[in-house]
DNA sequence: TCCACAGATAAGTATCTGCTTATCTATAAC
DNA sequence: GTTATAGATAAGCAGATACTTATCTGTGGA
């Protein structure tokens, strides 16, 4: 949960697809496993990484696992970055767009 | 300069305090080293990694070296953010209040 | 010219990471 | 029950990482 365990877990490009994966919704661990070229036992456990900086939560339903994208899970990069805010780019008025969008 | 060279380079605690330091100005890396408690050489690696990632600019004067947050750096971490946006938390608000701010 | 100092590089090492195969646990289907 | 399947765990290994001490490079000042 804290800022080194979430970028950690960020850092490696399988888990980062892992996350892309849940972007379009709940997924089981099979259905995460698709375009990966890494073994089951590899995906659980980048899962089990993901889980732990709390980037995504799971929900049991009967043998199998659906994943999902935790909300609160990317907190803590938020919190970092807001305090390098004097140094984003010129990216922010496109930052402004994006929210002015999402209160529609 | 992509996005699995930031993160990685962000999930050192050491060379978060590195970019923390650079917050309040240019500095060299002996100032740099002055709160970490490690060798200069490790320093100078932190730095290098850094400055890989696209994280920090130098500039010699001298046989000094100033080196200075880049202000472009952040920009693959804010990509990565925004395909997220719709798992931001709460906090949006708190980031539009800022940007609102930021304006003045 | 010579020395001091800022910083980078080299080399070595302990630990961490990401992967594999093999195995275990638990649920579902028959 | 027995068997198939989803997923986790164990163990082992190769390569990456973060650090150290020792050394090198280059600039500035005496």
């Amino acid at each position: 949960m804290n800022e080194s365990d979430v970028f950690r877990a960020l850092a490696d490009p399988n888990r980062r697809a892992v996350l892309e994966r849940l972007l379009d919704g709940e997924k089981n661990a099979t259905e995460l496993r698709e375009r990966l070229r890494i073994s089951q036992p590899a995906v659980s456990q980048h899962v089990a990484v993901l889980r732990g900086a709390g980037l995504i939560a799971e929900k049991k339903e009967g043998r199998h696992v659906r994943y999902s994208l935790a909300p609160e899970g990317l907190t803590p990069v938020l919190d970092w970055l807001t305090r390098y805010r004097a140094f984003w780019p010129a990216r922010v008025e496109r930052l402004k767009a994006l929210l002015k969008e999402m209160d529609q």
